[in-house]
DNA sequence: TTTTTAGTTTTGTTGTTGCAGAACTAAAAG
DNA sequence: CTTTTAGTTCTGCAACAACAAAACTAAAAA
């Protein structure tokens, strides 16, 4: 049956939802890109989203303003049609975790700051307030060099 | 004069709480991590804190709690006394790390998923899709071997 | 026993989020 | 010029989050 394996479609796409979710982004956010995830073909206007997950335009529009001003979605049209055809940016979701990161980069500035302004009658806090300094800037480097190693694996491969 | 530099550190603890709730806690428990990092000695009670920070108890106490369960905070007593002395857990940090990243772990699994549902009508898509999951299976792989780089690193220093 | 201390839990207020529904707009079609 | 299409923006509301204030509790002190 075919409203079987839609069934379990639709659940894959609230749980991308969720997941989503979890990252921060709203709920209905999460379950426009699950819906262009599993589209088939890989785009959708704004009225088949809308239809195929039963939210308000509103929602969709928000959503898709959103999802587009982070780059994760983008969109083509078609020659004499009007209306726009919604897709994933393939890249979107590894520049959205570079943004991620960069959130992390401030961390290592504010705990110096905190040393600075702190005496040193308990040195062992001090240095382990450094040590965890260096920790972020220790992963941030490493994820910036992850970051390359992948991207130079990718540039081979093709 | 005195006030002058204590104006210093309550601007350095609100942009501690600021960066924190950027990373997803809630501002009280922010301030309350920012309060007990330049605190000097390093561990406060609850009532210190309260007063340090201008909020209510049960603020104090909700962020204290959520804190604590999250490992970010502890407390010690004195012998003879009471009340608890709470302070950062220097681990805490890292460990935090480590749970966030677990969060993105389930991405992979979602995207196969994703792809196994797909028909194969667009194979360049779901190659996109496979690659983005790979992309995530990667960094996965190479952040936990940064960190335990960065605990090798540590061990052989102490 | 009562009182104090060190918090916790409950209650209520205020502000914010996330969305639906309806009104609106701009461009194209008729 | 009117109508349709493809969205956007506005209005309003229900649910939730963050917190203050006050009531409560459990253990220790007096």
């Amino acid at each position: 049956m075919k409203t079987d394996k839609e069934q379990n479609v639709k659940e894959l796409v609230e749980r991308i939802g969720v997941a989503m979710e979890m990252g921060g982004l709203q709920p209905a956010v999460g379950r426009v890109l699950g819906c262009l995830m599993v589209s088939d073909p890989p785009y959708k206007t704004f009225d088949e989203i809308q239809g195929y997950l039963g939210i308000s335009k509103s929602a969709v529009s928000n959503a898709l303003n959103g999802l587009m001003s982070r780059e994760i979605v983008d969109y083509m049209t078609l020659p004499g049609e009007r209306k726009r055809y919604f897709q994933l940016v393939q890249t979107g979701m590894i520049s959205q975790m570079k943004t991620k990161l960069a959130r992390h980069s401030a961390m290592p500035e504010l705990l110096r700051a905190v040393v600075q302004v702190r005496s040193n009658k308990y040195p062992e806090f001090n240095k382990n307030l450094l040590e965890i300094c260096d920790f972020f800037s220790f992963m941030e480097k490493e994820m910036l060099a992850s970051l390359d190693k992948w991207e130079k694996l990718k540039a081979k491969k093709s």
